[in-house]
DNA sequence: ATAATTCGGATAGTTATTGTCCTAATATAA
DNA sequence: TTATATTAGGACAATAACTATCCGAATTAT
């Protein structure tokens, strides 16, 4: 039971993306480059981030990426729900197996508490929180030496 | 990002062995049959609640196998560590990429602190209020339908 | 001894994740 | 209008993880 990696990419393609002017567009083999990602699986990260409404996309000559929204509302929560999906930690009703015991499950309201929980402290964390404190300890961080635009 | 069948087996398994007399020795198939689960896997998945401790097997004829814990004492956490392992919900320090932010990388934090308000969730909830709860909704549940003895 | 059972390893089947590639759609610029 | 740059999306391949089965070894009761 792991956050794919996908939502790895996801964060730090979102947090270069912040360090960047607001409104910089930026192209995603800069993007993967800079992280170290391999730019065809961040491209479909990409376009899960766009449709969840976290990225704007734009086509063609001169298109790129930039955030749609500001850091300080893109929570940890929003990035992984974007690449995970809504998926319920514990699904015995899903297509898996027939549970016994329908709906009321307790089992299943048990994992729906903890779900909730853990989503309440993700959404605690917002990419602005996330750049701040690795700005402040960037001389340890090689892949966030990049030139930030004031 | 969900837990795995084993976790439902497991808990559907032990939820077995707690409506049984307490020191009733279990087979394994009688489990497998009263739950419809497959055997030879539920057999991997006991394997597992006994290296954890929440099981005690006995080998050979008349052999089987009970709760290592009284119902009270088992946790959700306790199952489904024991079942899952104890893998952090994000790691990206771990074989699958090296993390340019070392071991203080802020992303890791967050996780680490959701994760706790997770397990901290499915801590609260035992065996015991699990198994209180199915019997009070017995009757629409035919898997539980099974001789309890006082 | 014999029968009953779990243990552990090997292995196969299935599903999910990760990664690549190609074409289409779109936008800019000459 | 054409050429170029770029994302969108589908198809597909490779890899890894999960699920399931089987078999021989170890253990225990009779």
């Amino acid at each position: 039971m792991q956050f794919s990696i996908g939502c790895e990419y996801a964060i730090h393609g979102l947090l270069y993306l912040a360090m960047q002017r607001p409104d910089e567009v930026v192209l995603l083999t800069d993007v993967a480059k800079a992280q170290n990602l391999p730019v065809s699986y961040l491209a479909k990260v990409f376009q899960l981030l766009a449709k969840a409404g976290l990225v704007k996309s734009f086509r063609g000559a001169h298109g790129g990426y930039m955030l749609a929204q500001t850091p300080d509302q893109i929570t940890l929560r929003d990035v992984t729900q974007a690449i995970e999906g809504t998926t319920p930690l514990y699904s015995p009703l899903s297509s898996r197996r027939e549970c016994g015991l329908a709906a009321d499950c307790v089992i299943k309201e048990a994992f729906t508490r903890a779900e909730k929980s853990l989503f309440s402290e993700l959404e605690k964390v917002t990419l602005k929180e996330m750049m701040d404190q690795a700005i402040r300890m960037r001389s340890r961080m090689k892949w966030l030496q990049v030139p930030v635009a004031g």
